[in-house]
Formats: structure tokens, sequence, C-alpha cells
RNA sequence: GCGCCCUUAGCUCAGUGGUAGAGCGUUUGCAUGACACGCAAAAGGUCAUAGGUUCGAUCCCUGUAGGGCGCACCA
């Protein structure tokens, strides 16, 4: 055979060309597809964080979804999946301090402002980048309706939330024990912490029992164990268990081991008898049950808590002068080099779980700080505002949802995660300390002359910029610098982005019908969406959340640089063609579970494009006009029978997120049934003098390939478009993309 | 501590209350007029383990072992 007519598809050659056609078709954009597309389907596409290029994750993402929009399409829905990005406040933040390490820059030293409009252009071309990545992926989005979570419109949806939530009652500023990163410099919420198991001594210290309380004994004291002696000084309080050895010095005083000073002794039960000595120091500024402890003894504690570490882990000058100026580490052996004559005995080893920042691993530091929070768990308070349907929590709304079955999950296991998690709920703190992110809109007024003012510290929380303080007038107001965890702009995505696109599409497009994203932001995300949403509008933002895994490797590791194991989706796709990574992706993937992708699978469907192009050559090369009726022999019908079941199992599939099963299907027949029985039956009937018969051969064929390419074209859209462009029965500008399915 | 999940062919994974499936890999033929990125065939599994329910269990229930993961204020 001439080498130079290659049997082989070469997807570089035809892909761009392919995405043009569609995007100029102007059919990503539901309000050109043709009027027989009546009912909304829409998916809001997950906005990737704009701070790095896209990863084999975000095609696994681009894919499910593709399949999704593109097979309603065909079905005659009116189909919208809105694109979009995300500034990702801290982790943008983070990747940007990294780059400025590597430049030798310092982030701390940078202006604010500059920095933050350095992190901008940073950030918006990154975003640029990835949306080349998704059309090279094949995403069939409206790019007409992208939106970004700093568009002005955005931010002001989501201020006004705040604003109502604070009406409401269910945003509170106040001071109270947070996860504090001494090396972002911010505060975390609980999700944004992980656990790490860290070896670590177990001290044993006597607090001696205060003479001039004591029953006139010389050396009574109470034993305390501890992880932390270098926060002694902090030291406000000894709670024992009412029925531990220690109880009979209940109400008396002991003498703080490194400050001298007399510290009261309470009774509580949160001490664990089994664990230590069943006395506990009370440092409320550095551990959230002492402060726990703190508030439920007020009245027995004369001493105002304090702290000793600073923001940047070191102590300070209230831990006296032997500890200040020490990093907290170095702090604990200087403590126990001082605490040595009080030691009870050998510090034991203790195993225990740290909390570490997620991103960086360093121990975080609890603190004390005034912050914003959302309240979770607590109904609104006074009269709920007119647009609020409900008295319910934040978690109720998202709970009942679920239990109702208005919003189900795919697989349906997650749904008690969500229940378990959702039972455990706590506030959540919403003020980062960081530059890059949504300025919290809430004003103070300086003057506070006023009695209002004065009482709730000269707070002005308004979506838009008071000017002046609406109690007492004054215009010295000085905004709020903490900006919102992103997960609080991105927790109202779906109804942010309808609400502010130019077409006004909420009222057409919201419930959206499905929500596809990772698994591991299943807390993070769609939780919040469905409070936020509910809470906002009145209704659930999706009805059905379809859940995937993390991307794997053949060993089953994650993929990471360090690793080198990493696939970059598009350079997989310059080498084997988008619909071979595309399918690689589906085939064997399940929903929630991890989908394992390596090069040899996806070599194995770029084969399978291959076939695919070789088997339509075939078809094609053999193909022509018979003027003589075709007489359909009972194999005809047979194979078109077959056709319409292989049809009917994918709908099937497509129907309840099977795409696995639905991907396999499609493969499964073209390749041994189309190409395997079908044209191999058909070689002796082509050149048949027959012609009634050599006519219905070809007839079945064209039929039947023509069929196959709808049935693969969600999951392998560029190919099947290519072929259904050539094939003879394709009518002048007509698209695979929109033929009903 | 509370909770979720997994254990099926050499590998990666599907699956079903009634003789076990796919892809890759392996073996054996084939340079067959679409395709060697291919064609035709083949080998390969007490479906972790012990009980129970059932006419019948890989599938449902209980326990055990191994593995993965989530949540959590044990100093």
């Amino acid at each position: 055979m001439n080498k130079e007519l290659s049997p082989q598809y070469d997807s570089k050659q035809i892909e761009d060309n392919i995405y043009k056609i569609w995007e100029e078709s102007g059919y990503f954009n539901p309000d050109n597809l043709p009027t027989t597309h009546k009912k909304p389907f829409t998916i809001i596409m997950p906005p990737p964080n704009a701070n790095g290029s896209l990863h084999i994750g975000h095609a696994l993402f681009v894919t499910l979804q593709d399949i999704m929009i593109r097979y309603q399409r065909m079905r005659g829905r009116k189909t919208l999946w809105l694109p979009g990005a995300d500034h990702a406040g801290f982790e943008t933040q983070v990747v940007y301090n990294k780059k400025l390490e590597k430049e030798g820059r310092s982030f701390w030293e940078i202006p604010r402002e500059q920095l933050y409009n350095e992190i901008k252009d940073f950030t918006l071309a990154n975003k640029k980048y990835m949306e080349g990545q998704l059309k090279k992926l094949g995403a069939s989005c409206d790019w007409s309706r992208e939106k970004f979570t700093l568009d002005e419109d955005v931010k002001k949806v989501v201020c006004e939330t705040f604003e109502k939530l604070y009406n409401d009652g269910l945003v509170y500023r106040a001071e109270k024990p947070v996860n504090w990163c001494t090396k972002h410099q911010t505060t975390l919420s609980d999700l944004e912490i992980k656990y790490e198991e860290k070896q670590d001594k177990l001290y044993y210290i006597k607090y001696k029992v205060s003479p001039s309380a004591s029953s006139g004994q010389v050396d009574e004291y109470i034993e305390v164990a501890t992880t932390r002696p270098e926060t002694i000084p902090a030291d406000i309080a000894v709670a024992v268990h009412p029925k531990s050895k220690w109880a009979k010095f209940i109400g008396k005083k002991v003498i703080n081991p490194l400050t001298k000073k007399e510290i009261p002794v309470l009774s509580d039960m949160v001490v664990d008898l089994t664990f230590g000595t069943g006395a506990l120091k009370i440092t409320p500024f550095h551990d959230p049950v002492d402060f726990m402890v703190w508030q439920n003894h007020k009245n027995e504690i004369t001493i105002q808590p304090f702290s000793v570490i600073n923001q940047y882990g070191k102590m300070t000058a209230e831990a006296g002068t032997d500890l200040a100026g020490l990093k907290v580490k170095e702090a604990r052996e200087k403590s126990i080099e001082l605490l040595r004559p009080v030691l009870v005995k050998e510090p034991e080893d203790y195993k225990h779980q740290v909390s570490v920042c997620y991103k960086c691993g360093t121990t975080i530091e609890p603190r004390i700080m005034m912050q914003w929070f959302v309240k979770m768990t607590e109904k609104p308070a006074g009269n709920p505002s007119a647009k609020l349907r409900t008295r319910k929590s934040l978690r109720d709304l998202a709970v009942d949802a679920v239990k109702s079955k208005k919003i189900k999950f795919i697989p349906a296991r997650f749904e008690k995660i969500f229940m378990h998690w959702m039972k455990n709920l706590h506030d959540w703190n919403i003020s980062r300390q960081i530059v890059w992110g949504i300025q919290i809109p809430v004003w103070y007024c300086q003057d506070k002359t006023n009695e209002i003012c004065k009482k709730n510290d000269g707070v002005i929380v308004s979506s838009k910029n008071p000017e002046k303080c609406p109690h007492c007038g004054s215009n010295n107001l000085k905004q709020e610098t903490d900006v919102f965890d992103t997960w609080f702009s991105s927790g109202q995505w779906p109804y942010a982005t309808l609400m502010t696109t130019k077409e006004c599409d909420f009222k057409k497009y919201y419930p959206t019908d499905v929500m596809e994203t990772g698994w591991d932001i299943l807390f993070f995300w769609v939780t919040r969406m469905i409070m936020f949403g509910l809470y906002r509008t009145g209704k659930i933002p999706f009805k059905d959340v379809y859940l995937h895994g993390l991307v794997r490797d053949k060993d089953r590791q994650k993929m990471s640089k360090s690793k080198g194991n990493v696939i970059n989706p598009l350079e997989v796709a310059e080498i084997y063609g988008t619909d071979a990574v595309r399918m690689a992706l589906i085939v064997g993937t399940t929903a929630g579970n991890d989908p394992i992708i390596s090069e040899d699978k996806i070599r194995g469907y770029r084969n399978f494009a291959t076939k695919i192009w070789n088997a339509s050559r075939f078809v094609l090369m053999n193909y022509k006009k018979i003027d003589v009726k075709p007489k359909l022999t009972s194999a005809d019908k047979k194979n078109l029978k077959d056709l319409e079941s292989a049809k009917k199992k994918i709908t099937k599939y497509l129907d309840k997120y099977d795409f696995n099963h639905a991907a396999e299907t499609a493969y499964h027949y073209f390749w041994h049934t189309l190409a395997d029985k079908v044209i191999e039956q058909s070689k002796p009937r082509i050149k048949s003098e027959n012609l009634a018969d050599a006519a219905a051969a070809q007839e079945t064929l064209i039929k039947i390939l023509g069929e196959s390419m709808k049935l693969l074209h969600p999951f392998m859209p560029f190919i099947t478009e290519q072929i259904y462009q050539i094939l003879p029965t394709t009518k002048e500008k007509s698209l695979l993309m929109i033929e009903k399915w």
C-alpha cells in the first residue's frame, strides 16, 4: 500500500479545526440551539483554580461533564455548560509566595496593593491559558457566559449574601480560638488543617498547692501532664476531674511553677480521668479546650487570660525573661530545664495527632483572635428577611434537602458521609489575613461617638461602601482588611454565576441539573453550595451531585511532580489524540472511585480511534451509488436490530450516569460488532453482482456507521465529528454535535 | 474514639440471588485489498476467610483477617 496514504488517524491535524467549527456554529450557547431544543439542562463548571495549568484530574472532570452535555444536547435539551475560573484566594497566594521565594523576593515586604496587582496579573494569565486547555480537551461550554470569581458582579452577589447573613444573625464577629499558620500568617478554617502523627514528650509537672490555702501540710501538689510546658506562663488555672485524687484541692489555689503566681483549681468533667494525671493546666489562649473551660469558669478565675506566643510562633515578653524571644520548640526545652526541680518523673514518649497547615505542614498555633464566623447549626435570629422562606439553620436546610432526596448523590454512599460530616459541624471562620481575595464588606467607624458604635466596635456591615457611619454620620471609616475564605464565595457559585450573566439566566437555568466534582471537596464546596443556595434562593442549587475520584497512575499512586508520574493531559492528547485520553479516563472508572490511567491505557484507545478511522475508510471506499432498490436480508435486519439494542443500552447507562459502561458498550459495539462482524460479512456482498444485495449491504453499513458516530460522539467528539462530516449521507453544514440521538 | 469503603484472571478494574466479565499482558497461528495501533484462536479465577439466610450465594446478613480513607477539643 502506498505509504503516503497513511491508514492512521492523525488527531493533530483535525482537532483544532473541529473545535473551531463547533465554536463558530454558536451551538455551545443554548440560545442558538435549534428550536427543537426545549427543556434546559444545566451544568455549572466547577471553576478551576487559576493558579497553574490543568492537570489530568481536570481532564477527567472536563470529559465527564462534556459527555453529559453533549449527550443531552443531542437528546434535544437546551444545554448550558457555564465555564469559569476561581481566584482561589489562599491557594493562589501560597503558589505566588513560592514563586517569589524562587525569585529571591520576599512576599512580606511587598506593599499590599502591589502584591494584589501582581497576583491578579498572574491569575489572569493562568486563567487565559487554562481556557485554551479546556478547548483542547473538547469542552463544549458556552464561553459567552464565562465567569470569574472576582468579577465585580459576582463579588457583589457574594457580599450581599454576607450582609443578609449578618442581618439574619447568621454571621458574627467574635474573639474565639482559631487555627493560625505561623508561616502563612493567616487563620485557617477547620477544614484547612490536617492531622499528623507526631512523636512528642508528655511531661509530668508538680503544681504546688499554695501554702496559704492548704491544710498546713507543706509538700502538697497536683501533678499535671502536658505536652506544651512552654505555655505554662499563660496558665491561669488547673482543672481536675471531680472524681480524681486531686478533687480535695478544688476551690484551693496552686502556684504556677514558672510565674509563681497563684492560680485556682477548678472542677470540670472535660478532664479525662484515664489520661495523664487527671489534672489539666488551663491555658485559654493556646488551646481551644482550655478556652472553653475558661468560658465556663469565668467567675472562678480572676486572672485575665493572655498570650505568650506571638503570630510568628515566638515567645512574647509575657512568657518571662527566660523564654521571651525564643521559638516555641526552643522554649519547650528551656522551660523543661527551668522546671526540672518540679518534674514528677522523666518525660514519657508520646505519639499524638498534631494539627498542621494543609498546605505547608507547619504546626498550627491555636490563637484567640477577633474573626468573622458563619453560624452553621443555629436558626436565624429575629425576623428573617423577606426572601428567607425558612427559619432553619444552614445545616438543616442542607440536611433536609438531602434527606428528602431533592438532592441525590452519585454514588449514593456519599449521602452517609455527608450526613456524618453535617452532624459534627462547627461555626465556620471565614476571615483570612491574606491579600488575595474579596475583602469582607465591613467598615469600622473610627469616631465611635454614638452609643451604637461604641457598643458594637463601630461595625458597619454593608455590601456597598457606606461612605459614612449610619449611626453617627462620621466619614472616618476603615474597611476590614481580612478577605473571605475562598469557599465562602465559591460556595455561592451556582447562583452567583446565573444571576450575573447578561441574559439573566437565573430564572431559566436555576436550579441546575448536575454538579459534577471531586469527592475531595465535598465538604469544602458541595455542602456550602447546598446551604447557601437554599438560604439565598430558597431552592436547591442542583438536583444530582456526581462525584469523581482522584486520578492515579497504574500503581495506584497519586500523581505528583516529585514522583515524576504526572501525566500532562495536553502532552498525551498531542501524541495520542484527545479522544483517546478521554476514553482512557472514562472506561473502567466508576463514580466515586479513583480512576487509574497510564500511557498504555491511552495508547489502547488511540488504537481504537485508528480502528474507527479505518473501518470508516473501508465503508466510504466501498460506497458508491447504486441505482437499484436495496433488498435488505435477514442478516441486515439483524445487524440493524443489534445497533438498536446497543443504542438502548448506551442510553440506559448514560441516563444513570454510568459512563463507564456506556463508553465500554459503544467501544465494544463498534469494534466487535460493526468492524469484526458487520463489515466482514459485507465484504463479499459489496462486490456481488446482485445489485440489490450490494446496495442493501452498503445501505446497512453506512446507516450503522452513521449511528455509531452518534453513539460515540459524547465520548470521542473529535474523530466522530470528522467522520460524520465526510459521510455521503451528511447534509451540508450540519453538525454531529446537534444530531438527534 | 466515631464513621465510610475495599478484598473477583498475572496487572487495573467492572458485575450479577441461578453455567464468572472487560481492557492490558501472556501463548499459538496469520504480512487475509480498511486497519500489525491489525486478524483468528487459546490459556488463565474454590469471586479474602469462617459461619448464617436460601431450593440455590461471588452477590444478602454476622463475625474474622488484611488494606484504603474521612471525621474528631484526649492535655
